[in-house]
DNA sequence: CAATTTT
């Protein structure tokens, strides 16, 4: 199918011209589209602005800022093909979901409040029709008289509505749920800019479950959380539905090819440096073995840490103070390393396991840089972020900000979060009433960053968490682009549990003279977690799964593709054990909740993609399945740590057929990491030894 | 193969 095909008649661009046409000229537009979220307005604020913009006032704001310049109207957009190819896309049995009643022995959800008028399951109609519905065909949607009825004109327009497919838009309203039934959009946390809104932070911050709390890094919350209220009596946030479920099918084919730039408009702001032409060739070369090879990193032993607090580390007392209130009262080994060379102003590169509190390692102390520079009294709006930290998932990124985000608040400073699949416009609201920290992913920032959203020639810090995963193909180049685009002279810092010498291209150009610390003594060997490798007959993969997965603790399945995760998923609900997945088919906002669902417990069983496999932590998960075995030996320590936190025990089992035998020894001696490898098949009792050895 | 953007 000609991915960039352009249809005949112009089709797309006919249907997107008028939609922007449509806006401006139309009705009034808000902002805000549900009563009760904080921008919302009867009478649209926005209507008259964007009529402006549509005059021929155009010209006077030639001068004005990037950032308030209606910038979207860029031509070869609309005549890009659009989603087209989205539909395309195989379905991944989504269908099948809908013929099974399995949602309804499936956990209360018929308790819940929300979805409470909705119809079963299966009288809807369904996710399995978003493939076939030309859900990102908007071609389609402007022809749709339906859209336009009577009391259109009188809502406050919708303006972004055409942009935003919401479930369900074909079938006769009725069978819809209500919106009106929803939350308050206000009252849902916004993943970009929580942290703007005052009304939810403050002094209280920290007496408060804080956002950062459900799924975060093991050893700090963990006791406060029962004793207080915790968010138990509001709907579960998983059954909100939220913005990314407009989208049903997140964007993939993120045109690599895409030129950046486009080409008749130059780059406004910054627009010196920003972004240098492609690469100055290569940078990667894998005979240097700079970074880890070369550079002896510098052991610390949690014996070294005995008795030093975050004060004696250099962090000042409110931020030592929010630790404590995190349940972080004394730093861990990494954090006791790391955080003086980083208040040095060094950059450095730190390994530390996995959960073994990297976040709080890098957080706290850029907290306290920035605090320094502007003795926090800078707050003026739209100030320009001055630290940045990236993460390779939008999952990571939230969970970051829900550590960093109360650190920087007890400073007075400001976090957001940028990454894609929600709508850009509260991200970009956060950024010009002016952000401190900004927490990315690299799609979605520097798409932003081309859109003259962000302005990152003040960053002076910035830290890639998972970094050698940031320099994979198809991450650095990105990374090197965003890297190229902060202060030149600016402090990095480089964190992850497998960080290797696949970080010299970025170690090469952009630090200089680095601290290495790693953590001794936590290899492997002094590990809690029990890894099994079972060598299975192909036909019997399902169900030694499924007898792996039967269990009551919290499992985490892996799979290595979209496809065999949700099929994985869907097969462990056929047979009655409650499974969710998540993965990059997913919508962001199916991808939080079903996440959500996990930490949450209500549900036990999580079949994911390497999506899940760094960084997020959910707790209790007590056993981690390979249903595919990794190709990486940096993947299972990562995935495997998904398990044991917080010294706690832990089993890793990974399934194999017995031509891989030999392939995952050489895995297994590279992770340094000694496995039981047995032939097993349905009904073993080992594998009920192995689903209850935790539990 | 997965992940990473679409206002």
């Amino acid at each position: 199918m000609p991915k960039n095909k352009k249809p005949a008649g112009g089709r797309p661009a006919k249907n997107f011209e008028p939609r922007y046409g449509a806006k401006k000229t139309g009705g009034p537009s808000a902002g805000s589209r549900s009563p009760g979220h904080r921008g919302y307005r009867a009478e649209p604020a926005e209507a008259p602005r964007k009529d402006r913009w549509n005059s021929e006032d155009r010209d006077a704001r030639r001068g004005a800022p990037a950032g308030e310049r209606p910038s979207y109207n860029r031509g070869e957009r609309s005549e890009r093909p659009a989603y087209g190819d989205r539909n395309e896309r195989p379905a991944y049995n989504r269908a099948e979901r809908s013929e099974r009643p399995a949602y309804g022995d499936r956990a209360p959800r018929g308790d819940r409040p929300s979805y409470g008028d909705r119809g079963p399951r299966a009288d809807r109609p369904s996710y399995g029709d978003r493939t076939e519905r030309p859900a990102f065909n908007r071609g389609d949607r402007n022809d749709r008289p339906a859209y336009n009825r009577g009391e259109r004109s009188e809502r406050p327009a919708y303006g972004g509505r055409n942009e935003r497919p919401r479930f369900d838009r074909d079938a006769p309203r009725g069978e819809r749920p209500s919106y009106g039934d929803r939350a308050p959009r206000g009252d849902r946390p916004s993943y970009g800019d929580r942290n703007e809104r005052p009304a939810y932070n403050r002094g209280e911050r920290s007496e408060r479950p804080s956002y950062g709390d459900r799924n975060d890094r093991p050893a700090y919350n963990r006791g406060e959380r029962s004793e207080r209220p915790s968010y138990g009596d509001r709907a579960p946030r998983g059954d909100r539905p939220s913005y990314g479920d407009r989208n049903d099918r997140p964007a993939r084919n993120f045109g690599g090819d895409r030129p950046r730039y486009n080409k008749d408009e130059a780059p406004r702001r910054s627009a010196s440096d920003f972004y240098p032409a492609k690469d100055e060739k290569a940078r990667f070369t894998p005979e240097e073995d700079v970074v880890l090879e070369r550079l002896e990193a510098q052991a610390t032993t949690a014996a070294d840490v005995d008795g030093v607090s975050f004060g004696d580390l250099g962090l000042g007392d409110n931020i030592c103070r929010q630790l404590a209130s995190m349940g972080a009262a004394a730093p861990f080994a990494i954090q006791a390393a790391t955080i003086p060379d980083v208040l040095a102003g060094k950059d450095v590169l730190g390994r530390g396991k996995t959960g073994s509190g990297k976040t709080i390692a890098f957080g706290s102390p850029v907290v306290e840089r920035l605090m320094e520079n502007n003795g926090g009294k800078d707050r003026k709006q739209g100030r320009a972020p001055r630290a940045l930290i990236m993460a390779p998932t939008r999952e990571l990124a939230m969970q970051i900000d829900r550590t960093v985000q109360p650190i920087a608040r007890s400073v007075g400073l400001f976090t957001t979060t940028i990454f894609g699949g929600v709508p850009q416009h509260k991200q970009v609201m956060s950024l010009r009433r002016g952000v401190d920290i900004i927490i990315a992913t690299p799609g979605r920032l520097e798409d932003l960053v081309e859109q003259g959203h962000i302005d990152l020639s003040n960053i002076t810090i910035t830290v890639l968490d998972e970094a050698d995963h940031m320099c994979d193909l198809g991450f650095l180049e990105p990374v090197q682009r965003i890297l190229r685009a902060t202060k030149a002279d600016g402090q990095r810092l480089l964190f992850s549990a497998t960080l290797d010498k696949g970080v010299a291209a970025i170690v090469k150009e952009f630090l200089k003279d680095p601290a290495v610390h790693e953590v001794a003594g936590e290899d492997q060997a002094s590990s809690t977690i029990d890894h099994r490798v079972l060598v299975v007959e192909h036909r019997d993969k399902p169900m030694v799964i499924e007898q792996l997965a039967s269990r009551e603790g919290k499992t985490l399945i892996f799979a290595r593709t979209r496809a065999y995760a949700e099929q994985l998923a869907d097969q462990l609900e056929d047979a009655g054990i409650p499974a969710t997945s998540l993965h990059g088919d997913l919508n962001q906002s199916r991808r939080t909740r079903n996440l959500q669902l996990l930490t949450s417990g209500r549900v036990n069983v999580l079949v994911a993609t390497d999506v899940a496999a760094r960084g997020i932590h959910v707790d209790d998960i007590d056993l981690v399945i390979q249903a595919d075995a990794p190709d990486e030996y940096k993947t299972y320590m990562h995935r495997s740590g998904r398990t044991g936190r917080a010294g706690k025990q832990g089993t890793v089992v990974t399934i194999i057929p017995r031509t891989r035998q030999r392939r995952m020894n050489e895995l297994l001696g590279r992770a340094e990491i000694s496995a039981d490898m047995v032939p097993a098949q349905p009904g073993d009792e080992l594998l009920d030894q192995l689903a209850t050895a935790t539990v």
